[in-house]
DNA sequence: GTCTATAGGATGATAGAC
DNA sequence: GTCTATCATCCTATAGAC
């Protein structure tokens, strides 16, 4: 029998996110996809080729807007970093279910206790730092932190000595007021 | 019959690290890791109880340098924060494959290709900022997106406007030269 | 400490009826 | 579009010999 709601694509593609985001994409089957849906998995694969294809799709919508951003900045000079930053900014916080949940998939430590322990010493840092619990004070310490943190990450090419002093004079400007 | 090397359990440790890093906890197996050691999977299960505890060990230094870090910052207000986000720096560097392999488990994505387009496009927006390859030079955009970025992830507790001015201020002092 | 053998289960995916 | 039934495969983990 058909399903009450129409668009069943669009339901699976929501609940698949929520599952994926809360536990992880490999920790995630089909069947608890389906099984939240009151449907079966024979009906899914009527919907989607493959649970790759599946994730592909949930991630497309950040990728297009990363590459239109990427564009934007490529063919002209912007009105000001300001404003870049500020689109950025934005750009993470419409995809913020992504980034959390596809872009880290952190189930496996969270499932050992790990992630907890990690994330509880950051927040602690990120609060000791700034001196204070106020969300607005904290993102100072988040923004230093983090970006350094993500400088492990994304500049596995090079030599950290090379970026060291840069990145550090950065995190410090980035967590100074004004 | 006894092997060539006498630490089994640390020999097992750096694979799996590897293994992990490479494709994601998950999609590891217990038999790819006993392969490449040339042992079965039942020895594995003499060194260590389980895959998860596995995984906890291999985390665990990160922990305890992490639990350290918080514990001096904690107990008195340290030299500066100029020495303190070093101090960060040094240990995201210590930590630098726990980081990449485990904290951020892409495996999947990069299976889909997603990964390497985002990355890719964060690449040419991190360099278009800075208007350089230099690495010295990039970090600084690595710094203030990098730290935006985790906004999303760890102020997950907070309204995005309550700590949005504050945030791009931040990213923007990291990212212009003093 | 390492092996063989296997239990016991979940998973992604497909075939074919309705 | 959704179902039932099933396949083939892989997995973690354990028992017990050597």
């Amino acid at each position: 029998m058909p399903r009450r709601n129409a668009d069943t694509r669009e339901e699976i593609r929501e609940v698949a996110l929520d599952l994926f985001a809360q536990k992880g994409f490999e920790q995630t089957s089909l069947r608890e996809i389906a099984e939240r849906l009151d449907i079966t998995k024979a009906a899914l694969y009527y919907h989607f080729p493959s649970k790759d294809e599946l994730l592909v799709q949930l991630v497309a919508p950040l990728a297009t807007d990363l590459a239109a951003f990427t564009a934007v900045l490529e063919e002209r000079r912007p009105d000001g970093e300001r404003a870049i930053l500020e689109d950025y900014f934005d750009l993470c916080e419409r995809h913020r279910r992504v980034f959390q949940g596809l872009l880290r998939d952190t189930s496996a430590l969270a499932r050992t206790g790990s992630l907890l322990q990690v994330l509880h010493n950051r927040d602690r840092i990120d609060r000791l730092l700034v001196g204070s619990d106020d969300p607005a004070e904290r993102a100072r310490a988040v923004v230093a932190l983090g970006g350094l943190q993500d400088c492990a990450v994304l500049m596995a090419d090079a030599a950290p000595a090379a970026y060291r002093r840069a990145a550090v004079d950065a995190a410090l400007r980035a967590l100074l007021p004004a």
